[in-house]
DNA sequence: AAAAGCCCCTGGATGC
DNA sequence: TGCATCCAGGGGCTTT
């Protein structure tokens, strides 16, 4: 579910309510896809004291190491003053003296990972391989062209594998695709670069929209607060298969690129 | 080295 | 109502 706008606007609805919190306690559901890394008490005491975000990932700075959350495909966090009980989808419960952080995520694909700091082995493992920041001014362009270069894959492919850069999911990717008139299948490797320069654009663009309108609710996302994202609404493609392109009234195409639905305008969108 | 498939898991929608 | 099938916002791992 969450892509860098879900999980960018999750941020923001708890990063300074839960800032300056001493971990009082941390429960634990049902395995995530990934263990831990500790013993849940071991994190007793220690305090939280911002939180980060790299690509999909939310980095929970403590005095004493660090937290990384994933939201998977289904994951949500709710920050609550107390703490209800657990439903049977809430898998890892974060109690601090200033709330309690919840991950709810039916499909588990999710994960909470403690790291004694950002080199050590689970962090690396996850964070290492990462692309460009989109919204960062360092998303540079040179530096984007070198990335695709060589690469003979999809584009869309491409921008899901997450490498060159970060946050642009299934949904995103077929938007920013749209605004920049490129077909998902072509590949990374044939864009010029003043294609390239376009996706660039689109791709901060869309994100930006998408963060603006608190992200996409297409089924059950919410930010901390509880909060639904309205981003679905101004899809131009995505889940809109059969029904006239905005642009040119051209019939939305559907078709899969590695077991996931792309969504173009075969009019638009040139090969 | 890069690309393509395969999974992990639950639930909702659809069709018979 | 029940059951089978397909699909869903991700991404690491294994196999080509």
């Amino acid at each position: 579910m969450p892509e860098l706008p879900e999980v960018e606007v999750t941020r923001l609805s708890f990063a300074s309510r839960i800032a300056g919190g001493r971990i009082e306690s941390v429960r634990l559901g049902k395995p995530l896809r990934w263990p831990l890394g500790c013993e849940p008490d071991h994190l007793r005491g220690r305090v939280v004291q911002q939180v980060r975000r790299r690509g999909k990932y939310l980095l929970l700075d403590l005095d004493k190491g660090l937290l990384l959350l994933h939201l998977g495909m289904s994951g949500s966090l709710s920050f609550r003053r107390k703490q209800p009980l657990p439903g049977r989808h809430d898998h890892f419960d974060l109690a601090t003296s200033r709330g309690v952080l919840r991950l709810h995520d039916p499909r588990r694909f999710g994960a909470a990972v403690y790291a004694r700091d950002e080199g050590d082995a689970p962090a690396q493992k996850l964070l290492a391989k990462l692309g460009m920041e989109p919204l960062l001014d360092s998303f540079d362009l040179a530096r984007f062209c070198q990335l695709l270069k060589g690469r003979t894959a999809a584009i869309k492919q491409v921008l899901l594998a997450g490498d060159a850069v970060v946050g642009v999911g299934n949904i995103y990717a077929s938007e920013a695709l749209f605004l920049a008139g490129i077909r998902p299948t072509v590949p990374a490797t044939r864009l010029s670069r003043v294609r390239v320069a376009r996706l660039r654009e689109a791709i901060r663009s869309v994100l930006g929209q998408a963060l603006a309108c608190g992200g996409s609710t297409l089924r059950d996302f919410s930010d901390a607060s509880g909060q639904r994202g309205c981003f679905q609404l101004e899809t131009k493609v995505y889940d809109r298969a059969g029904e006239a392109c905005l642009s040119c009234g051209a019939a939305i195409k559907l078709m899969r690129q590695g077991q996931r639905s792309s969504y173009y305008c075969p009019v638009c969108q040139r090969p």
